[in-house]
DNA sequence: CGTTTCTTTGAATGGGATCAATACTTGTGG
DNA sequence: CCACAAGTATTGATCCCATTCAAAGAAACG
């Protein structure tokens, strides 16, 4: 077994439930949805002048050519805050697509804008997850214009890592993924088939495994940081929430 | 000459100044920063938890991998407004560097976050452009992740196009254009050998021209709406901020 | 007016897409 | 519980679009 880096928990995360907390402690209390596997939830370029706070599950957030080849923008994971649409740019620019069975709460523009302290503090959770969110968009873009298909399957694993991680939901480096292979191609800019061949590829090498066919494994971190050409530390301090205080 | 679309330039696009307008008035006047061609005011990764307003030229928003390989995330035009972090994600997730000369403010979290009906007010503005700016990214990543050469750089060029009429910057469907093939290619995930041969199989089909270097004409909008795939009503209400009143 | 940067074009190369065929998995209803 | 269908994963063979390498012209710049 190769040597190991592990993944440095604190002081990442601690308040990535926070605008869980807030929003799950409003009175009225938000009204809380729920959505299936493969349910689309909102459908790009229809109105949405809304926000999305995910409690629980996996959503894609999409773009398609008029030719039918669908990119995933971005995957939100439990605790995740988007931006769907605003009052003055109500179309949503992207689909939302439930990759597992979720629950979520829809946030309307004015809950988040009123003059009270507590709406200030929300407001710089938020802020804090849009930078967050745009810092992942911009990763991903990045590999896909200028990375080779290695490189572009190994950070696309570690980010789910590093997020899921922060989240609580990481085991012994092990994570459920509920995505197929040909979702991350449509994440990483792929074909299905080249995705099945560049993990298989990091199987055979012992990089990662898959115990069961709904998670993975990440045997060797370091080796994944070298092929995604990150540095751990610094890709967590630009993917994750600081904590405040 | 074939049939043109003439761009809807109302009702998008008529409070694109409100926000340099907005931060303009204020008391105490915010302080004016200047850049040079070339000169990279922000560097990835770096400590940053402010916003920029552009009031003058064109910016990129940039990544890079170790190999040096280049992305541009984003393009700032006048009038445009970025979150490069935040309090609780003070992280530079990109560069910040000059296309041209230019002319910006760097906005505070404070500055925007207060209890104040004007405040309210400047917010609703802010998340407009925020969701703009991610959906134009959005659109970067999808031709960038599936769509062919002669897609990516017809888009590219619709979403200058758009954006700058929209600003009043573009007379008889030709604006200036501050970008090298290069900086094209970093952009749309090509090389810049790649980016001239497709922009000459486009000037030769008299889609575009350059009257002189620093100038670039559409001659044929709806040819490059059917290569880039984009309806250019919907592109608007997606990529422009509507009108409140 | 020489130097650097940018554009243009050709030729060879290669990484990933596509096509195709087979196995494996999951879920469904008989 | 099994049979069947639909979806998913795997692997090979072939092809093509964009990259890379190279070299020369054009424009910008001091």
């Amino acid at each position: 077994m190769k040597t190991q880096s592990k993944i440095e928990t604190l002081p990442f995360g601690h308040n990535r439930q926070s605008l869980v907390d807030v929003f799950m402690g409003m009175h009225p209390k938000p009204n809380v949805e729920t959505a299936q596997k493969g349910q689309i939830i909102v459908q790009e370029d229809d109105f949405a002048d809304h926000s999305i706070l995910l409690l629980e599950g996996w959503l894609a957030l999409s773009k398609m050519l008029p030719d039918g080849e669908t990119q995933i923008i971005d995957v939100m994971l439990p605790g995740d805050f988007a931006l769907i649409g605003a009052t003055n740019a109500p179309v949503a620019a992207c689909s939302v697509d439930a990759l597992s069975d979720a629950r979520f709460i829809a946030v309307r523009p004015a809950q988040a804008n009123g003059p009270e302290p507590e709406m200030a503090k929300l407001r710089e959770l938020v802020a804090g997850e849009i930078v967050r969110s745009q810092a992942r968009v911009a990763e991903i873009l990045l590999r896909t214009g200028k990375g080779a298909a290695a490189n572009r399957i190994a950070y696309a694993l570690l980010e789910f890592y590093v997020r899921l991680d922060a989240a609580g939901l990481v085991e012994d480096n092990r994570f459920a993924f509920p995505m197929t292979q040909h979702k991350i191609g449509e994440f990483t800019g792929l074909s299905n088939v080249h995705v099945c061949r560049t993990m298989r590829l990091f199987e055979r090498d012992g990089i990662i495994a898959h115990p069961t066919n709904t998670d993975i494994v990440l045997n060797n971190v370091d080796a994944l940081c070298e092929i995604a050409g990150i540095d751990l530390k610094t890709f967590q301090h630009e993917i994750l929430v600081q904590r405040t205080h």
